[in-house]
DNA sequence: CGACGGGACGC
DNA sequence: CGACGGGACGC
């Protein structure tokens, strides 16, 4: 009842929940609502009729609540006689008001769903997916990489009818994000840039974390490395963007055996974008200079690493030759050790990366309730925190760790480009309780304002905002 | 005093 | 061939 007048922006949501029917003029609205009710909740009948004659022009739009009620409604009613001795009635989807079109609307746009997997799953993975509740599969693909056949995650499963799509979309789990598949041959595609070669390059192949040249080919297999570089326990790291202390301490403590880590000041007290680092053994700054230089962090910001000669490690050309063969054997020893250095935390890939911390390192003033687990990703998020960031925003993973301490945790989106971000959970106490406990907290040196989001501003919806 | 993502193709 | 009404009300 309520639901009738809505906004202008709200005509045919759902998508696909509205049919639009040809009948015999003697069609009634009461007839219609008797008929078709059977599929499903109802919202709103209406019969075309002529302003003046008041007589039914044999139009009429159904709306359903759910597109998967309006399409087992069309399929059930399409061809029915709803009265003895009139013409059968034909059933389609409505097209939507604002298309301006009034062409019918074709299985063909409406029995195929287009979803996002698991890069592990096999078409077989999909199809049995997708089959048990909804029913047979005419055919499914994933969209692969065509030279490398690698999954890129994503998937088409067609169906021989509306009604097992709509209910498909409408069921699966949510992190499948299901919508409907645009026809091929009708939009070009958007946009292939996503998984451009030089992407998939990147992502694949990555020498500069997972190489150890100081093994294989000696000292100077970087191209950058001059023949007057120092090897020290003492380090210099410089970064365009700013970062804090503790980001900097957060990322070469991942490396055993650092001993002392500062910000590097001007003399108004500003920050040059430099720390020193040092470690209490030659092997550690080896290590970590060959890392970190170069490393992204923040994403984006390229830091430079360099060993700097702190007066304690300097030595002749000999004992400095002597100093590296020790270094080198160090890096060989924590690189080639069967069961991999036990200090450094490993990756999927067997790597040790500075890249994967599996829990971050927190630090802050405030008293942190203890983890807690999150909630499923699928959940309707009832709460919003908008949070800001001084002068950068905290690594993904911090986030987690500290926002999901009062529960409900739903997701971390951080805006692109900006220091800020948004903390969207389940429950309003949640969020509330995250507010007051971190609100004006300073935590790994990253100074925060956390508030209550404002609601999203609505428009342009193709698809229900998952939040 | 900062503000809203992600995903496209073979019988 | 067969395509778009009715009536709305709180910060």
């Amino acid at each position: 009842m309520e639901d009738a007048f809505r906004p202008s922006t709200d005509l045919d949501d759902p998508p696909n929940s509205r049919l639009f029917l040809v009948t015999s003029k003697s069609i009634t609205e009461d007839m219609i609502r008797e008929q078709f009710s059977l599929f499903g909740e109802i919202q709103d009948v209406w019969v075309v009729k002529d302003k003046q004659t008041k007589e039914s022009k044999g139009v009429s739009f159904v709306k359903f609540t759910k597109s998967s009620e309006a399409c087992t409604a069309m399929e059930e009613m399409h061809g029915k006689c709803l009265v003895e001795g009139t013409k059968p009635i034909k059933v389609f989807i409505a097209q939507a008001r604002s298309s301006g079109s009034h062409r019918d609307v074709e299985d063909e746009e409406l029995t195929r769903i287009f979803v996002m997997i698991p890069k592990t799953f096999t078409e077989d993975d999909l199809k049995e997916t997708f089959k048990v509740e909804y029913g047979d599969i005419e055919y499914c693909i994933i969209v692969k990489n065509k030279t490398t056949g690698e999954s890129k995650g994503l998937g088409y499963v067609r169906y021989h009818k509306p009604s097992q799509a709509a209910t498909a979309i409408e069921n699966c789990e949510k992190t499948y994000r299901a919508i409907l598949a645009e026809p091929r041959n009708k939009t070009p595609a958007p946009d292939n840039d996503y998984f451009s070669p030089a992407r998939a390059e990147h992502v694949q192949g990555d020498p500069g974390m997972t190489s150890y040249p100081f093994v294989d080919s000696g000292f100077h297999t970087r191209g950058d490395m001059r023949g007057t570089d120092i090897i020290t326990r003492c380090l210099m790291v410089s970064s365009r963007a700013s970062i804090t202390q503790d980001q900097v301490y957060s990322l070469f403590d991942l490396i055993p055996g650092m001993d002392y880590c500062e910000m590097q000041q001007d003399s108004y007290g500003f920050s040059t974008g430099q720390a020193m680092i040092r470690y209490n053994n030659l092997g550690s700054a080896v290590y970590a200079k060959n890392k970190l230089d170069g490393f992204e962090y923040p994403p984006g910001n390229r830091l430079a690493v360099t060993h700097i000669d702190d007066g304690q490690d300097r030595r002749s050309p000999v004992g400095r030759m002597a100093m590296q063969l020790v270094a080198a054997q160090m890096m060989s020893i924590v690189c080639n050790a069967p069961t991999g250095p036990p200090p450094l935390r490993k990756t999927s890939t067997g790597y040790p990366s500075p890249a994967v911390p599996q829990s971050p390192r927190v630090q802050t003033d405030v008293a942190l309730p203890p983890l807690q687990k999150l909630a499923p990703s699928d959940s309707r998020v009832k709460e919003r925190l908008f949070v800001v960031f001084k002068p950068l925003p905290l690594p993904m993973d911090v986030l987690e760790d500290v926002f999901c301490r009062f529960g409900s945790l739903v997701e971390v989106f951080l805006v692109p480009g900006r220091n800020v971000g948004y903390m969207k959970y389940a429950e309003r106490k949640s969020a509330d309780d995250a507010m007051a406990t971190l609100h004006g907290q300073m935590v790994n040196g990253v100074k925060m304002k956390v508030m209550r989001a404002d609601p999203p501003k609505e428009e342009s919806h193709k698809r229900q905002r998952t939040y």
